[in-house]
DNA sequence: TCTGGGGTCCTAGGACCC
DNA sequence: TCTGGGGTCCTAGGACCC
């Protein structure tokens, strides 16, 4: 490679589905088609089907439990019910608001078909989750924003859901572009653009940059892109690591390397889950170690499910204060059985200190690898699957 | 109005080995 | 006798993302 000749031009597309688990929902039920609607909530919240075949939909008003809104329609959006926000406070905002709860079978049904009509268009193409993707469009060179719209037209015509697609040289300006004009937005951003465009956002727009570092930001006065571009390079130093600091100040600058992964190997199955009322150690024993073994139990599904085994054993213990703490030991070999997960996970559980009262309990298993479990009655065909 | 569930990556200290 | 580095593995916590 001559380093004197300019890099081949890059063209990164991102793809977010507008409000994904809201609009897959929209066309079960096109009836809601333009009112609030908030996903969320247990099976509970399911509609109930009267004698005649009409509807009953669940409403926000009178809510009372821990479920979080995972998704909401524009409408709701509008009223102020956001993702990740707690039911209780949306039925304040939207006691109209209609419930519905999340069925994730429907959605990787949608998700699936909207991956694969955009891989037959372009196959260089980064699962980001259930509802997003990277794709890496520069094979098409100056054809790019014509592929990027056809693949736009092709996922509507797959699924009937729109999607939002920012396309540019690199994954963070494309990540940006895609959220700069929902619903059913098309972005195309360049290098010059960038202080136009991206230097007025506030720094939470990029992708990276949390609640914790929006707050540590703000304290030394920077709240845009702009202002983060235009901060002293020692100032920077100071209060975050040299590498954050580093990427800061690229990113502010729409500098981005990272290349579309089309590959990736999971690292780790977990299972957790929250308990409808704060449970006591002592006082709730039984019923925490009944949740406790089936968590166990559905981790090992699932890694049997997909043939995987794992050293790794961790628990997760979220407090009533919220405080979190977690646990883990390594085996000296992997395994897949629930009872020996529910073994090294209850020797995990034994090194916490249980004073408070317990709000969530969660099973991981990491260091996973594809293959045979070792003992059980799979270590005698040990050998006939390595060879 | 008390805040879900499933992930990844990073940092940092200690153990242990060479 | 006091003092080395480097590398890898293990564990805990935290930030962040969808």
């Amino acid at each position: 490679m001559d380093s004197s000749l300019q890099q081949a031009e890059r063209w990164v597309a991102h793809l977010d589905m507008d409000a994904f688990y809201a609009s897959v929902e929209l066309l079960r039920y096109p009836e809601l088609r333009g009112l609030p609607v908030v996903v969320g909530g247990g099976s509970a919240v399911a509609p109930i089907v009267r004698p005649d075949g009409t509807r009953e939909f669940r409403r926000l008003r009178g809510y009372a439990g821990r479920g979080v809104a995972t998704t909401s329609t524009y409408e709701a959006r509008a009223l102020g019910v956001f993702s990740a926000m707690g039911l209780m406070k949306a039925a304040q905002l939207a006691p109209d608001a209609l419930l519905l709860p999340a069925d994730f079978t429907q959605y990787r049904k949608y998700s699936r078909l909207f991956k694969e009509a955009v891989t037959a268009i372009a196959p260089r193409m980064e699962d980001r989750g259930i509802d997003e993707i990277y794709i890496d469009l520069s094979e098409f060179g100056p054809q790019a924003p014509e592929v990027a719209r056809r693949i736009k037209a092709a996922v509507q015509e797959a699924t009937g859901l729109t999607c939002s697609i920012g396309l540019a040289p690199n994954k963070l300006l494309a990540k940006i572009g895609s959220d700069l004009d929902k619903p059913s937005g098309f972005t195309l951003l360049d290098y010059d653009s960038v202080p136009e465009r991206i230097w007025p956002l506030p720094v939470r727009k990029i992708n990276g940059i949390g609640p914790k570092s929006e707050q540590r930001l703000k304290n030394l006065g920077i709240l845009t892109v702009g202002e983060l571009a235009k901060a002293p390079p020692d100032l920077l130093q100071e209060h975050f690591s040299l590498s954050y600091a580093r990427w800061l100040l690229a990113v502010a600058h729409g500098r981005d390397d990272r290349v579309v992964q089309t590959e990736s190997e999971r690292k780790s199955f977990s299972r957790e889950t929250t308990f409808d009322r704060d449970l006591h150690a002592v006082r709730d024993r039984q019923e925490l170690s009944g949740i406790f073994t089936a968590l166990c139990e559905q981790v090992a599904d699932d890694l049997q499910r997909r043939s995987y085994v794992g050293r790794t054993i961790g628990i997760k213990l979220r407090f009533a204060d919220f405080r979190t703490v977690t646990r883990d030991m390594t085996l000296p070999e992997p395994t897949c059985d629930a009872g020996r997960i529910r073994h090294a996970a209850g020797l995990c559980l034994k090194r916490v200190p249980l004073e408070r009262r317990i709000r969530l309990l969660g099973v991981r298993v990491g260091s996973i690898s594809h293959g045979e479990a070792e003992g059980g009655q799979d270590a005698g065909s040990r050998q006939l699957t390595l060879y």
